[in-house]
DNA sequence: ATTTCATATAAACATATGTTTATATATTTA
DNA sequence: TAAATATATAAACATATGTTTATATGAAAT
């Protein structure tokens, strides 16, 4: 019971469970996940670690990047809820913004050729300019 | 996105979960859950007045009494969840002590011939000794 | 080695949440 | 109509949580 409550609670802020929607699609490395959540790095970075602390990420380091991932060998239960959450989502506003968002995002990235904080900076700028 | 988060946050707590759960077994009213879940009655009451506002239950009142059950016009994403939520706890300790709890609850209650808030204060008094 | 840069962590703050105590409401019974 | 009773609500409080700002870490490049 304890670990369900605490999934819930860990996946009942908005900023974290489009994070985990959006990794359920690809790893994605913090300075992405910056961009397409539209949050300050440290905040990015501390619910990434509030994740990982629930047992649902995995982490991998490449450079002076980190790249997050759901883990692979989820535990039965987490498993279950994500599944339920990506089937409840599945046809979410917010949550096809932000597919589309990622995509954006990763053709800036090829386009570029980069992937750093300063890119996705600019990748923000020129998105709020589009609205 | 909002609803789902909302809907997370209500069930992300122990006892208002507890609560949802023997309310999927049948309609109980708010002094049979204080027996069941051993918390004071406001705090019940508020606790049930959060999953209502939420959208997850109905109720019914007879004479005094008030009774809740889970409501049967559930929308799809709250149905899907809770649905999950069930599946995930199937084999929860707390979840199936509840269960016990709540047949014992029942049994007193019809050998006494009574549903009044002494009679669990007196179920909730022998349940303690037991242990 | 020093600087740069991506990320993590700590400190500080405001706000939200769970719980208890006290009180109100509304139905029944006397 | 008054008293009793089941439940709801309000007030008060402590604790937890989300967010920002400032700082630390550790790898890469210079």
């Amino acid at each position: 019971m304890k670990s369900v409550i605490n999934l819930l609670k860990v996946l009942s802020d908005e900023k974290r469970l489009r994070m985990l929607m959006l990794l359920t699609k690809k790893e994605m490395c913090v300075c992405q996940l910056m961009g397409v959540i539209g949050a300050s790095q440290p905040l990015v970075s501390r619910n990434l670690s509030i994740l990982m602390n629930a047992g649902l990420l995995s982490e991998r380091r490449e450079g002076k990047l980190r790249f997050y991932r759901i883990r692979e060998d989820l535990e039965e239960d987490k498993r279950l809820l994500i599944e339920a959450l990506k089937k409840v989502l599945q046809k979410d506003k917010i949550y096809l913004e932000d597919l589309e968002t990622l995509k954006e995002c990763t053709e800036f990235q090829k386009m570029t050729g980069r992937c750093d904080m300063e890119t996705f900076k600019e990748f923000m700028k020129r998105r709020k300019k589009k609205k």
